[in-house]
DNA sequence: CCCACTGGTAAGCCGATACTTACGGTAAGC
DNA sequence: GCTTACCGTAAGTATCGGCTTACCAGTGGG
């Protein structure tokens, strides 16, 4: 479910530094708009995009939206990875044998 | 290196199906053209994008290039996620006990 | 009640990109 | 040498995606 969504969610430059920025301190819109050279509604599009991949989660704080990290969309996409990790390593190894170089 | 563009890399359809067929079994362009509903020369630019992401390497056999994964780049995206996952999972907990539900 | 703060959405623009067909170039078989 | 198989690249097209400005809704304080 968060292979698509996720890997697409972390390809671009602007919404993966939302994200690294959203997992150093959970943060309101506002917040996250002041370093960024995106305007805020841009943000929040990001935060959207971010929120469909299960990678962000949000909970409301008075009239702020407070984003956080959602682990459960950084363990799918971490899964995935180490269904191929194994095979990989056995399968590069094998060809570095037989190639040598 | 391989954040943006493995993350790029792995976020089209038919690029993460090419890539995992490759991680299934290392294959000529031809071969992982067959089950595709797309054409060869596609193909060939998907793995030209997997390639410069570091997550296949190629070797010539002949007149055949077979691609096979290359476990690096797969261990990058890995090692990304990871610094994100304790921080992630400490947030997340603080918060599900603060909101609680 | 009115106004400021916060944030999500709509419409439109523009660059990025995934796909196609057409072509060139190298390796194996007759 | 000529044909066939395999592969990469070029050019062109169409769709997707990120950004902006403008607008609307909900919250809180005077």
């Amino acid at each position: 479910m968060a292979n698509q969504l996720g890997f697409a969610a972390l390809a671009d430059d602007t919404r993966r530094t939302i994200f690294e920025r959203v997992a150093r301190r959970p943060s309101s819109v506002g917040k996250l708009a002041e370093g960024l050279d995106v305007t805020r509604p841009a943000v929040s599009q990001h935060l959207k995009v971010l929120l469909r991949a299960g990678l962000v989660a949000q909970r409301r704080e008075g009239s702020r939206c407070i984003y956080q990290v959602d682990p459960r969309g950084v363990a799918a996409m971490r899964d995935y990875l180490d269904r191929f990790w194994d095979r990989a390593l056995a399968a590069f190894k094998l060809a570095a044998e037989q190639e040598d170089t």
